[in-house]
DNA sequence: TCTGGGGTCCTAGGACCC
DNA sequence: TCTGGGGTCCTAGGACCC
């Protein structure tokens, strides 16, 4: 509201992984590439001028594309390359909101005084990250932080698009709605429906039919979106509101010992990045998805925040009890996950302190928290001296070739405590 | 097309309280 | 006893994003 002239740069690294795999190996460069394996991770342009995109089957890619090269992640390069692309927008303005490990909003409403107007930055943003880096980055400059993301995903590949005040409407009434945040598959085929397109046919709908349509929320906040009156501020140290970790199973039997390895892995995934943070959270919640795709969930709110490894396993293990319960049909699954939310931070010294559960003292055999607490700081002590494979569920206890490697999993972390500055 | 892993936000019904 | 309104929390599901 008091940033009606505000300036918003929306940087985004382009085809992020499949262009570090290019930097690194010339031999790839101007070739169609993909990373990962079974799933395509990224794509290079190459690729996706044959239709390749992330998300897709390495055997359909292949389909589309029979020269395609499959090449595996540098996974520490990922990081610590766009760790440096983000570490050029805070030379600009401190007011940057990282949302992911290739792209990030920066504020340099501020910065115009020193810097130069904010196309000026923006282009000079990009000449550095590819002088330096030698990477390309597309960045798009608005007066919101919607439109720049439109603008950027518009600039693609190698580009910059600005939106100068006062031709936003101009600028977003001929685009398709997909580019609007929040726009996917489904709202797309609900607005084509009856007819809306463009985001310009969007603006004109009557916000009585889109909140029918979609709902009160999203119907108010597309059409609000529609018209470039996005009151969203850059956002600086975000805090992650919950936190998961998941596996991908092909098909398996249902088995209890299924159930014990596999959120065992999980919770001790999840526990130690809490931990790590110094998080703990009341709630959490169990994804069971069937052979058929289908999938459940069940959670439970804990009368105090946990962040240990047994607790987590052993609340994930009766809750994907009673999904499977629920439905007795399904024998096989295809992928279980858990997350932890409600979180809560905490100072360290009060992480010692034990977080009791009921039952703690009753049970015969079951450590009590203290003993759990203490094993896991045992735990991440050693990991800490001697890396995360040298004590406790090893990968391998899982994969069965379908896994994503360890080391990419590390990856989407939003905060994941490696960013720049701060 | 037989689908990876990490997240955010919204909806809707029910329980419970004042 | 019946009725009303408002608020919060919990649970399950779904769309969407990178």
């Amino acid at each position: 509201m008091a940033n009606r002239a505000a300036t918003i740069l929306h940087a985004d690294l382009d085809a992020f992984y499949a262009s570090v795999e290019q930097l690194l190996d010339p031999s790839l460069r101007g070739r169609p590439i993909a990373v990962g394996g079974g799933v395509v991770l990224a794509a290079s342009y190459e690729a996706k001028a044959f239709g390749v995109q992330g998300g897709m089957s390495g055997r359909r890619a292949r389909e589309l594309c029979p020269d395609l090269t499959f090449v595996g992640g540098h996974f520490g390069e990922y990081q610590r390359l766009g760790d440096a692309a983000i570490g050029v927008l805070h030379d600009v303005t401190p007011l940057v909101e990282r949302i992911s490990i290739d792209e990030a909003f920066a504020d340099v409403t501020g910065s115009v005084h020193l810097f130069g107007p904010a196309p000026a930055i923006a282009e000079a943003v990009r000449r550095r990250v590819r002088d330096e880096l030698g990477l390309p980055i597309s960045v798009g400059v608005a007066t919101t932080k919607h439109l720049a993301k439109v603008a950027s995903q518009v600039a693609k590949p190698d580009g910059l698009v600005v939106v100068e005040a006062g031709t936003e409407q101009r600028f977003l009434d001929p685009l398709p709605v997909r580019l609007l945040w929040g726009v996917g598959p489904v709202t797309e085929a609900k607005l084509a429906d009856t007819g809306i397109r463009t985001v310009g046919e969007l603006a004109a709908a009557q916000p009585e039919l889109l909140r029918r349509l979609l709902g009160p929320a999203a119907g108010s906040k597309l059409g609000s979106l529609a018209v470039n009156a996005d009151p969203r501020h850059v956002e600086t140290g975000r805090r992650a509101a919950s936190m998961g970790a998941q596996s991908a199973l092909g098909r398996r039997e249902a088995t209890d010992e299924l159930l014990h390895t596999t959120f065992g892995f999980l919770a001790d995934r999840v526990a130690t990045r809490m931990r790590a943070k110094g998080r703990a959270g009341r709630c959490i919640t169990v994804r069971v998805r069937f052979a058929g795709m289908r999938s459940v969930t069940r959670s439970t709110t804990l009368p105090a925040p946990v962040s240990t490894t047994l607790t987590i396993t052993e609340v994930a293990v009766d809750l994907a009890r009673t999904a499977l319960a629920d439905h007795p049909r399904e024998r096989e699954v295809s992928l279980l996950a858990v997350s932890v939310s409600q979180l809560v931070t905490e100072p360290v010294l009060q992480l010692e302190l034990p977080l009791g559960l009921p039952g703690d003292e009753r049970r015969p055999g079951t450590p009590r928290a203290a003993d759990r607490w203490a094993v896991d700081r045992s735990i991440d002590r050693v990991r800490d001296r001697f890396g995360r494979a040298s004590v406790g569920f090893a990968a391998v206890a899982l994969s069965d070739g379908h896994g994503v490697p360890d080391e990419f999993r590390e990856l989407a972390e939003r905060d994941g405590g490696h960013g720049p500055g701060q």
